[in-house]
DNA sequence: GATGAATGAGATTTCATTCAT
DNA sequence: TATGAATGAAATCTCATTCAT
């Protein structure tokens, strides 16, 4: 019952937005009653934490394993990391939006949980541009921290408008945007 | 009092958002009553989407100046306009986070009115690219609808973390930013 | 309304307790909303803290006034004192009872504020105990404060039990327990 | 466990309050769940009234035991009861805070088996006073009922602020509480 | 004897909105 | 233009109680 509230509440913040969903929707939409809400989760905000949690949890996991792959150099690692975000969006489209939309209801203390995964997330991929760096893969000059908040961007935002359904397929996505980080657009 | 009262909701909408922001806040901390903001503006809603025309109206706006000055190139137009965003966050900052945040709590009809300013922002990149690939400015094999959306995640994103008062002015960003979109990462 | 909210909840409060009225009950019964008592108070424990505030100040204002009448001696201002506080029933009997009863659902913010009122009620009746002694009109081996405290139960007690349509007035019971505490009950 | 129960709901009762008490809180605090309650009460004003049937029980067994001292006098037996009820603050002191604040939470038909208790222990005070008149002990004037009422006001008053471990031991308080009933502070 | 999931009624509180003045 | 009293709907949360296991 408790997978079975997140699941459906994951659902329901996605389409209408955290504020905008009451326990009353959430239950409503599965038949029970607030008192069963209650039972499983202590608050409203606590339901929010659990998905920003198993999210960002799982991000940096699927990180990881990508960084510590020793067969791959930096260039592929870092397609793999585009590669593995906007793929995610398939299954965890919706906890992306939550996570990227809703943070900003999380009281300081739940913030302080979840920031320090945030940033290592971040930290990951600066690491990661540096070391391209060093081993000659990636240009000497650059700023790694803002070309990480650069490659974040074009990952991130594409929550705002992918469509796992739509013309282009992930795969083909995240090569385009592979090609574009790696090489640029000017001919 | 009007202009006063979207300005004070502007910074109230910011730091709290839309929803957690009530009426009842913007009034007090102009020392008015309630009265007074409905004498103003028939809704809350309305003053939303004050906020979100005005924003968006602004910025393409920016945009097509750029795109119609005859003396840069494609490339060029496409570095101020990476600029100009980036820019934009220390006098627009604040109402462009509540554009990409808040939007969700318009209405159809008023989303209807938002969403044309928005999609023209965007089909403007696109076009741009377009005819940089033309005129042999960027790389032939491009996919110019997918690429305008990188575009956009690159500075849009960095609304979130890009500080007017940081280690790093908005033109030292939108330089790499430039630099990465045009040249890539790769050596 | 302010006005009439107060005395209304304070019928209800003693009747039924603080916790089991409910604003429901308190606007129901004077034919408003609750959105009007919230506009009125900003709580329910505000509401209860206004009682406590004007009736322990109501309280002690009285008491000085007897203290500082110099026409009387000590055992007079005692008299008029156990007078006073049975008297008051009549009129303060229902806020004197949730005074008494209800004080714990203050929160120590709220009680701090009431407290030191409270003290000093009772260390003024001490003090008039002290007085008498120097002065030669009370027994010289007593325990003002422990004595204060008979005098309070006393007084206080009769909250619980005295009806003012009773078979005894007001002065009847004030004079037989002034009678009891200045002279004893033993022959 | 019943017995478990009980006693702990005592000290939660006492502490927070009846209403401010749940089920919950009392079942956590002894590591079991409602439905252990549920088994052993049937209601959680079950629970309440045996509390005070239990306490007020006690009590007129306590003054009936003195009142049927042959070898004390009335003015003795006064005395033994005064002492009894201060003494009782130790041992039962929770109980009795809870028998005089918590009664208003019993509905009418469990009211019903505890005011005969409440009453007949008042009136033994009143009968033993009557007595105290007819044997010359007590003054022939005195008004029994209002007496009784007074001498319970200082003893029951004392379940407020009698704190056992404070500078006073109940022995010192009933003795200056006996000594104030039957001589008067007056010199 | 004991568990724990579930209920349902009700509590306090918030807030956009209205309207007579 | 502006006020401020009032509304009513909805939100989060609590809790005594039930019941199948």
């Amino acid at each position: 019952m408790k997978e079975k509230i997140t699941e459906q509440s994951i659902r329901l913040f996605e389409k209408k937005g955290f504020t905008e969903t009451s326990i009353q929707d959430i239950v409503d939409s599965l038949g029970v009653t607030k008192g069963t809400y209650y039972y499983y989760f202590s608050s409203k905000e606590e339901l929010l934490m659990d998905i920003h949690i198993k999210y960002i949890k799982n991000l940096v996991e699927a990180q990881e394993k990508i960084l510590h792959n020793d067969r791959s150099n930096c260039k592929e690692k870092l397609a793999e990391m585009v590669s593995m975000l906007i793929g995610n969006i398939d299954t965890q489209g919706r906890s992306a939006k939550i996570f990227f939309r809703e943070m900003k209801n999380l009281n300081p203390e739940h913030l302080g949980k979840i920031i320090p995964f945030r940033d290592q997330f971040r930290m990951n991929i600066e690491q990661l541009i540096k070391e391209g760096i060093d081993k000659g893969e990636f240009k000497a000059h650059l700023d790694a921290s803002i070309i990480a908040l650069g490659v974040l961007g074009v990952t991130n935002w594409s929550y705002q408008w992918f469509k796992p359904d739509g013309s282009k397929s992930a795969k083909e996505v995240s090569d385009i945007f592979v090609d574009m980080i790696l090489n640029g657009v000017a001919s």
